[in-house]
DNA sequence: GAGGTCAGATCTAACGTTTGCGCAAGCCGG
DNA sequence: CCGGCTTGCGCAAACGTTAGATCTGACCTC
């Protein structure tokens, strides 16, 4: 690969010269005469600024780290893709990492900055994984922005507008017409969660509607766990003729229970999830959904990081432009006529 | 970030000492002593080598590349992950790129080798990208693996067994005691298409079965390909009782269609694909498909450029095992007795 | 005791880039 | 015609790392 020293020579000028021009440098004074040669030279040779050396100097990479928990997910799928094109039109490349038991985030996050390979990072921990380890976020030399998620101490978040997510399913349902309205969700432990939970205890208790006693589970994000959820709802009495998923993944597996349980969706019971993803789509029947933006939250992600490095701003967002939008598909309809 | 110099400055000894130290040179000649403090000084100063540095050095970055056309969808993600795997049990770390029309396959190669920013790559090329501008390829300076396609003079690519898998999926449907079975291709221009072909073809000649005119569509991967290639195929007559689909995407499209136009499947028309996804096991009825390695393809590829960088080896590989499994859903059946 | 070997450690150059500083030449006003 | 300013460019140091060459004693051999 050409070097700067080889399109110095062939120009016949001096290395900074040829740096100067190239890197646009404002405050390089060169003659009209000089530059063209150079920019001449650089494109016979093909050259193109090595990395390492540029890094080295500058002690800038121009590299974004996205850590996720699990690559395996629709979900990451429309964030990385949002990271990808923020990343890409401000002139940053994407570094694609995982963080599971094998590497553990301390040990990503060691690599990744330690190690000086990215500027910043986007940051998703797993559900459950405490918030033990974290406070080493904060001394690294490069920002780390979190996902879903914020942490004592540490300003440099991303969220989405999970609350008023959930409030506008539970919603939909009351405006069916539903009353005894349940809802399936993550772990307590989750971030997501507890900001679901409040949306639709907010919605319920605008309505006036009160949540039974055991109408709201928190078995997780899975799909086995909405089928667990699903059983365990329906030893209620009164079951609830609707219910809230608090997760695409686990309303899929909540649906497959209820085929295998006989359970006709919509007719005796209506499901509607938070999240929406292709996959809801293809259920039988077509999920309602709500959709969250995980796209807008990737692009977001990297614009706090860069915001952060390039002009030193600290924030926490959450996104709430676009808003969570209603996709009204087949799995809910009015109540069963008899609790009407 | 403490740098070799602090640690050379707290353990009382020169650069070129901890640097042998640290990074286990063989041919190091260190006292026991020495080497204890210096290990000790850089644990309490948390030394990490910094990466620019050595990549500068030694003119490799310990990075693999991986582009993609599409980082949505549902096949990438196993191969995202079994990539990351490899990568990462080998030391490497990944890099995720995407090409498409903002970015052509000629500008990405041109940032991630041209800068020297990855020590190789592994490149899967858009359907329908023609080989043109690929000659470039050939004369970088870093590897470049091709993903499902293989180049005039270029070695090194890793493919799925693609004809297997067709061919797996064609026998099934022979065995239910299928004769009128149709095909649903990708573009005729794609390299996967053209072996799902010859594995269609080989199991239907195998079987003394005809393809009657019509029976082979080409439309493409995609959900709405799938419905049109249905619709075209029931105005056939007489009509398949039968499908074998290249791909999961386009199957699902499909099904949606046949529930649309009140097609039974599988009582009136069973629906094989190529590719499960967990999209699969949530169609209605869920989809028999032919489990390709995804995941095992990923492994290969980064395994692929590790062996070119590492040991010079060139290699055109094809996965063979674990060899396309059949995975037996509901949206397959003997056909309708009429046709026996 | 002179010459040689060898372990243990240091010196130094190099990778490619950026950038503060210096220098020469040209131009201007006084 | 001289001091000062501007323009155009080159010199050289620095970023952190690696590795070949070199230095310094201590020890051994004859």
């Amino acid at each position: 690969m050409a070097t700067l020293g080889d399109v110095a020579a062939r120009a016949g000028v001096s290395i900074s010269s040829v740096s100067r021009v190239l890197s646009n440098h404002p405050a390089a004074r060169i003659s009209e005469a000089t530059r063209r040669r150079i920019v001449e030279a650089a494109e016979e040779l093909r050259y193109r600024p090595n990395f390492a050396g540029r890094a080295l100097k500058s002690a800038r990479t121009q590299v974004i780290g996205l850590v996720l928990p699990d690559l395996t997910n629709a979900l990451s799928t429309d964030l990385m893709h949002g990271a990808e094109d923020e990343a890409r039109e401000h002139g940053y490349t994407m570094l694609l990492g995982r963080s599971d038991a094998l590497s553990p985030v301390s040990e990503v996050i060691a690599r990744l900055i330690g190690e000086g390979r990215v500027d910043g990072m986007v940051l998703q921990l797993a559900d459950g994984v405490p918030a033990a380890g974290i406070g080493d976020l904060l001394d690294t030399a490069a920002p780390v922005v979190l996902l879903n998620e914020t942490h004592p101490g540490h300003v440099g978040s991303v969220a989405l507008d999970d609350v008023t997510g959930a409030r506008i399913a539970t919603q939909h349902l009351i405006e069916l017409g539903h009353e005894r309205i349940a809802m399936v969700n993550g772990l307590p432990s989750s971030f997501t969660a507890q900001r679901r939970r409040t949306g639709y205890r907010t919605a319920m208790k605008a309505a006036g509607l009160r949540v039974p006693r055991g109408y709201e589970t928190r078995l997780g994000y899975f799909a086995p766990d909405g089928r667990a959820a699903l059983r365990r709802l329906m030893t209620l009495s009164p079951a609830p003729t609707a219910v809230v998923v608090a997760n695409v993944n686990a309303a899929v597996g909540l649906l497959a229970e209820a085929r295998q349980a006989r359970i006709a969706v919509p007719r005796r019971l209506s499901v509607i999830c938070v999240h929406d993803s292709w996959t809801a789509e293809n259920t039988w029947p077509p999920l309602t959904a709500v959709q969250m933006q995980f796209y807008a939250m990737g692009r977001a992600a990297v614009r706090n990081v860069l915001d952060r490095i390039e002009n030193g701003v600290l924030r926490d967002d959450v996104i709430l432009d676009p808003p969570p939008q209603l996709i009204v598909r087949n799995s809910t309809a009015r109540p069963p006529r008899a609790t009407r």
